[in-house]
DNA sequence: AGTCGCATTCAAAGCGATTTGAATCGCAAA
DNA sequence: TTTGCGATTCAAATCGCTTTGAATGCGACT
């Protein structure tokens, strides 16, 4: 059933139909019912791509999922997906995710414009100088920024959360409680997310006149293996860390796993701060000793994406779009006082 | 630059265009390169609204999403997409994810298929009476489905694993340990996966004149805290379970975490064996003991489930298309002997 | 020389919507 | 009675491509 036979059927022509099924206010409210009733009856939906084409917008935003690099989002990528739908599920906007190969993302960009198959791009995972941005300013194509591009001066619209000031309440606190070292397993370093966490690290310690020890800094993929690893070295290292940072829960479970290889007591003889991206299937309240994070939904932080992206559309200058969303302290049992 | 622009430009009709570009066999080859050069130049790319159009194929796939239902399906949801769109990459297909409310799913595929916004959809997450498939055969929309739909005749285009294969052999294999009292921390009951590593489960217990403990046996969604809790339980009982299967590498991290917490070791005193769908962020061969598994990539079924939709498209009946993986036994240290 | 067939190319007709500019109908104002 | 205006409705153009059916050019064959 396509609009002309509906039009047919109802003895209006398709301007008409169209009208009243858009909502437009030139159009009787007795034809309108008429209209919606018999669209209702007949189950019908305007097709898609005519649509596209008659509008020249496609209706879609477009999701890069990076498919080599950052691997280690995989378990984040359901759950920003998530978010995002919800919050367009209500709108007739398509997701669309665009597998993105690494080496070639400004030409998958370049293509993406040219065949208008979306109409504004989600893009993850930025590092300081990300080159995309310029590229995709370039090619005319609407775009959000999930994380920040901090060298880069080109207006474009961000969202993120406050990595710095995150680590640096949670090495601030674990100070407090008088651990002096602190061990810091952080994500991968070229990431502007990563850099942030080192830098509210750093700045924490040396706030209270401390000095980071290299030795108990590490980086690297977001994986229990990784975690565990890297903590199983630190604890090996003398002084030994009382405390932990990590960077991810997946991590915080190999550093838990470590802890308990080392013969140590999680929330005792070691503290640990995780941050939590709020999964599902991985809570930090129910684990025992339960985990002490800071705090930040990616879900969440999906659906007001997809609302600024809306609002994009709308006419709002991306320039003017930079949100810094403040992460919460959430302290549990994994930590405690440090060990005398 | 549109089509009739770069006719123009090259003083050709935009029918010449169109089949130089398309790979259509009557078109000179020096016009051809002409043709390719030209549009390599301009970046020129078909606007795929107006090709979607024309051709009346939407160039698009539609994913699901269940947002409320399957959560515990967050951290596959990632590897799933990438094979799907490692597959798809080289094609100009989209993948839409679509969001899916669980109450309103049939209203959901009702509308994807009169907007014709999408070629054809790929199901996850099976009932074995699952009423997806008569709604979408009755709406004329291709489907392939991830798992099966045992109760269901309605001929139609599946990939599964082995599932109750998997199980019966890994249960086996404990058995052949001598391990007597086994645990089942299974996946969500309703679901036909689960159900059919249940019944792999007892099959295998029962070939050798065993019963299994009701006792030892649970399921639930796909969580670490799941895991650990039910794990937490059942080493209570006795006699005590000396054997785990774990549906999830998941909710084997829980039992793991429970194992230590009831001060035994695993592979020593208890042994399990999970199954692993392959995530490259959580590695049965790195974990310490390394994890026995039954292995699957649920990447790799991504990608022949975008094999498989193309084959569809050009033709292939769904009703031929069962595919039923095997599963892989690997063995590593977290399975050793049962204790005396 | 006339005709046929093959290789190319083209003009024009869709695809199914949206949108522009004009037409129609009452009814109040002149 | 005529005119004008607001409220509705409509015919036709348009979006940018694919595809059908016809046209063209040219060497080969009779």
């Amino acid at each position: 059933m396509k609009l002309k036979d509906l039009a047919e059927e109802l003895g209006l022509s398709q301007t008409t139909v169209s009208r009243a099924l858009n909502g437009y206010p030139e159009v009787n409210e007795a034809t309108r019912q008429r209209v919606s009733e018999a669209a209702r009856r007949h189950g019908y939906r305007a097709n898609v791509s005519a649509r596209r084409l008659a509008t020249g917008r496609s209706g879609a935003i477009g999701v890069t999922l990076p498919l080599q690099r950052s691997l280690h989002f995989g378990p984040h990528t359901s759950e920003f997906l998530s978010g995002i739908s919800e919050r367009l599920a209500q709108y007739e906007i398509d997701i669309v995710v665009t597998p993105i190969d690494a080496d070639d993302e400004i030409p998958v960009f370049r293509r993406l414009a040219a065949s208008r198959r979306v109409d504004a791009l989600v893009l993850s995972a930025p590092t300081p100088d990300d080159e995309r941005i310029a590229a995709l300013t370039e090619l005319g194509m609407p775009f959000l920024l999930h994380g920040r591009a901090d060298n880069v001066t080109i207006p474009h619209a961000w969202l993120d959360i406050d990595n710095e000031g995150a680590f640096h309440r949670a090495t601030s606190h674990l100070l407090d409680l008088g651990h002096r070292h602190i061990a810091m397993i952080n994500g991968p370093l070229d990431q502007t997310f990563a850099i942030h966490r080192d830098r509210g690290f750093r700045a924490a310690m040396q706030a209270r006149g401390l000095t980071p020890d290299p030795q108990l800094i590490g980086g690297g993929r977001f994986t229990d293996e990784n975690g565990f690893r890297l903590a199983q070295a630190f604890l090996e290292r003398r002084p030994r860390p009382t405390a932990f940072l990590a960077g991810s829960m997946m991590t915080a479970l190999g550093v838990f796993r470590a802890i308990r290889a080392a013969g140590l007591e999680l929330g005792k003889d070691v503290s640990m701060i995780a941050h939590d991206d709020v999964f599902p299937y991985l809570n930090a309240d129910n684990m025992v000793p339960s985990m002490s994070t800071t705090r930040s939904s990616i879900r969440a932080a999906g659906a007001r994406i997809a609302e600024l992206l809306l609002q994009m559309q709308e006419g709002k200058p991306p320039g003017s779009i930079h949100e810094l969303w403040p992460v919460e302290l959430v302290l549990r049992e994994s930590t405690g006082p440090a060990p005398k």
